[in-house]
DNA sequence: ATACAATCCAGGGTTTCTCCTGAATATAAA
DNA sequence: TTTATATTCAGGAGAAACCCTGGATTGTAT
């Protein structure tokens, strides 16, 4: 029974490795040892090979991203106690955790902006077999369940599309669509991020495309990093036709 | 003589503090004392009553960023050594800090990917009257002086609009130009991110609106706070015409 | 079985964007 | 003064994106 914190910044790491080594109220009951990873591959690795109860892992890191280490981890380990640490709030994480974590999967959530007590509340809460989630994230969470405004498969992948610039005729192609269920998607897309269209101002106003890519931004529906995997993978799959 | 630390991040300015005083290679020559800020406006009131030597000023703030902080402080007090700490290497904030920055102006940028040792050189650096600039920013500082790849103040303006999602029609009006002179702007933005249009691939794989805005945010020509701070702006002068 | 939502698709019409050529201005460098 | 470069504009053509209605197909819940 151990513990484990995997981070690509070493100063994160440390930051963390104090606080709950010198938490009082976490006293005796942190399993110990404390290992550490630097990224996602690792991460696994070490979960294989140390068991631990506690694990805490970042999302943006290189080779292997966060949640994706969870997946493999909950999926070899399903009683390990996962704590994602993250900088941002952006809904495409909860979005991807939500798929990842088992229904009756114990993990917690806490944000980097997150105060010293709140992180040491999350893992207690997760080593009692509770989940945390930070507040910043609830409303968040909210929306992914919420019928009217959480985006379906079909249409999320439109939108990274036309995050990525694509046109519609290249999205048909990508996808293997006509041209107008692509548009058919986007229409959609774009009543549920509540985008204006020509019908509704008498005079218009957006770019829904661009306007759509935008306001998704800011909810964090998609960012960049995922975006740029995105990309990479369009790339590959542009290769194998060849 | 002081030293003033401004970050809305309290983990970061005690990371930061504790580098500085327990640094060996900075004994004696780090100003004491050490005043600490959380935002832009404080970072401004702090310098003006203490007129610190030397300044670290983290660009994502509230109220006030870093990049304007900077401007005022060396404004009033030209001679103060200013270093800015910034999780990205964005090519907004290195175009606009060199505005800001008098031609003989001393200032340090490091990257909070920094290791602690670079940190405490930059320091250095700037107390005794060096600029200290990044490795990882070097080749943005390279591209922002390139003239066949750096923007024009108009074409970064239409850049921008697009970004937000504004239609040619809604940005010729809020510019006043002619939706012509818009799509010339436009047009010669797509050539300098390397966009290839209709014409130079035989089948269209970009909408070169999108697209132009995934490079640029990418290449970190534009970020969403900055242009979220666009957002703010343009809703105030949409108020105004009321 | 019925209802519902999500999806794909079609046809046809309107608007917006992009492309091309070309011209007039202004400003700064040679 | 000439030469470049940046910039604003025009007209007209064609492509892409958006609008509306509506049908057919799935699967899923009641």
């Amino acid at each position: 029974m151990s513990t484990l914190i995997v981070d690509d910044e070493e100063r994160d790491r440390t930051w963390l490795k104090n606080l709950l080594t010198t938490s009082p109220s976490l006293q005796g009951e942190l399993p110990q040892p404390i290992h550490e990873g630097q990224d996602g591959s690792q991460a696994v690795e070490l979960a294989t090979k140390h068991h631990p109860k506690l694990v805490f892992l970042d999302i943006k890191m290189p080779n292997l991203s966060g949640i994706k280490a969870a997946e493999q981890i909950l999926k070899l380990l399903p009683d390990t106690g996962v704590i994602m640490l993250s900088n941002f709030s952006d809904e495409v994480y909860v979005r991807q955790l939500w798929k990842v974590v088992p229904p009756n999967g114990v993990f917690g959530y806490v944000l980097k902006s997150a105060s010293d007590e709140q992180v040491v509340e999350a893992a207690k809460a997760v080593l009692s077999g509770d989940c945390w989630i930070h507040p910043g994230i609830a409303r968040v969470i909210q929306r992914t369940q919420n019928r009217a405004t959480s985006l379906t498969p079909a249409e999320y992948e439109a939108l990274v599309c036309i995050a990525l610039g694509m046109t519609d005729h290249a999205i048909a192609k990508k996808l293997y669509l006509t041209e107008k269920a692509v548009q058919s998607r986007l229409k959609s897309l774009y009543a549920k991020l509540g985008i204006p269209g020509r019908s509704e101002s008498h005079d218009t106003e957006f770019n829904q495309r661009c306007r759509a890519v935008y306001v998704s931004t800011r909810r964090g529906l998609i960012n960049q990093s995922e975006l740029d995997d995105w990309e990479a993978k369009m790339q590959e799959s542009k290769a194998d036709v060849k």
